[in-house]
DNA sequence: GTGGTCTAGACCACG
DNA sequence: GTGGTCTAGACCACC
């Protein structure tokens, strides 16, 4: 099984992408305070991204106090983070919907109309693999 | 009333943040399909923006078939734009709502959850002046 | 006169070496809020560094408030920087004085012998170019 | 009583602030030339950091000439250490306040405030073990 | 013109 | 082995 994966169609910058994987993966209990993250070159490798990409992600992640460095040992999920993961994919979620409900409002949509669509999507299927090719 | 105002803390490019308050207008009523739509300068001047950017922004809805120049005049609003307009809103919306609702599903994010997220969005008041003083 | 320069006989990151030029300057009112930066290229070619390195400074300056993104056009100095500056650098400043006296403590020094340190340092005539060749 | 310990807030590398506990031990007399430094083994294990690390700190300290193998027994404080530790620990502490006093003077603070800052530190109650629990 | 991202690869310090 | 720093240079989006 792969912890971190990238969605393809995400336009954002990949650093910014994996840095919100690390995170999922501790919301989701997939890793949990004390365990290490994979070393910068072996995530760099699995999802074919150079190393700097890497660094920055859990270089910003240990700036948000996610990640403490272990000398010499690697990089170790903090105590706390747990808690914060979760509550910052709440946001992340939050914002994303935020901003669906926003442009139909002010757009003056018929709110059923967004209700519906909304449900579309929960009841969508899961997409494996994200429902894009892997880059490599 | 202002037709068009910018939402500050939006972080996409300007030139498309005008064009999409352009195809609101047009989806929710605002402009009809004959309307000519506020010159470039104005415009610009008004949303204290590059002209350029403004320039961008129509010449994109150009590109879509949403305006048409009308020689010597400006530009107006196309015949079938409101269903574009409306068809590209409900896209828009959807996009986003899939996005919100994707992340959960993937942070293995309780399903109820989101929904609740989903209904204090949907009831939240409306933002006024979009949450932000008017630059100029 | 040149705004920003480097202590060549400093030891920490270069980007960070940068960092606090800034806050130095807008410390000492060299640059104020709503002043541009030195565009990234400018600053790198006139202090012999990468352009990404730079970069790096700016990035992070943003991270802490004290820049301000303004699109298209550069870096500028934020509204609250002065204070939180001015407070940056007693921080530093303590920091370096504390650990000073820490190790003197540590070993037992008389506090005497460390007062008449201080006093030489504080009476030392100003090092002209901070004492050291430029690095180019 | 504990010989040696860490500042867990130090983020200069662990064999040099090891190499400074050992200097600081002979300036105020803790540790007296003939003196054996604890075997490397142990202190490691006190410390609880690798070997390797006490090992490295021990062969500088040698390389310094502030300890003497003494063979099959272990390292001993070599006879001049004594001065050669006080004028290290006076130049160290020199070090660091100078460079506060030349960050204060390069930003243009008052000095005045630099003093009061000074005062503060010099006055400042010690740090009760470090202000950390052990980490064992 | 501006900053931002990403790649490639070297080098270093630490354990 | 680990992460961190820095360089060099390409490419992009925005204004």
């Amino acid at each position: 099984m792969i912890l971190l994966d990238l969605n393809a169609g995400d336009e954002r910058p990949i650093y910014e992408q994996i840095a919100d994987r690390v995170k999922f993966a501790v919301a989701g209990g997939a890793l949990r305070p004390g365990d290490l993250v994979p070393p910068v070159r072996d995530l760099a490798k699995q999802l074919v991204v150079n190393p700097n990409t890497v660094a920055r992600a859990y270089r910003n992640l240990q700036g948000e106090g996610l990640l403490e460095p272990v000398r010499g040992i690697g990089l170790e999920v903090a105590e706390g983070a747990v808690e914060r993961c979760r509550s910052a994919r709440g946001e992340m979620v939050r914002r994303w919907l935020r901003r669906g409900v926003e442009e139909a409002r002010q757009s003056k949509m018929d709110p059923a109309e967004v209700e519906a669509i909304f449900r579309e999507e929960m009841a969508r299927p899961v997409t494996e693999g994200n429902g894009e090719v892997r880059r490599g």
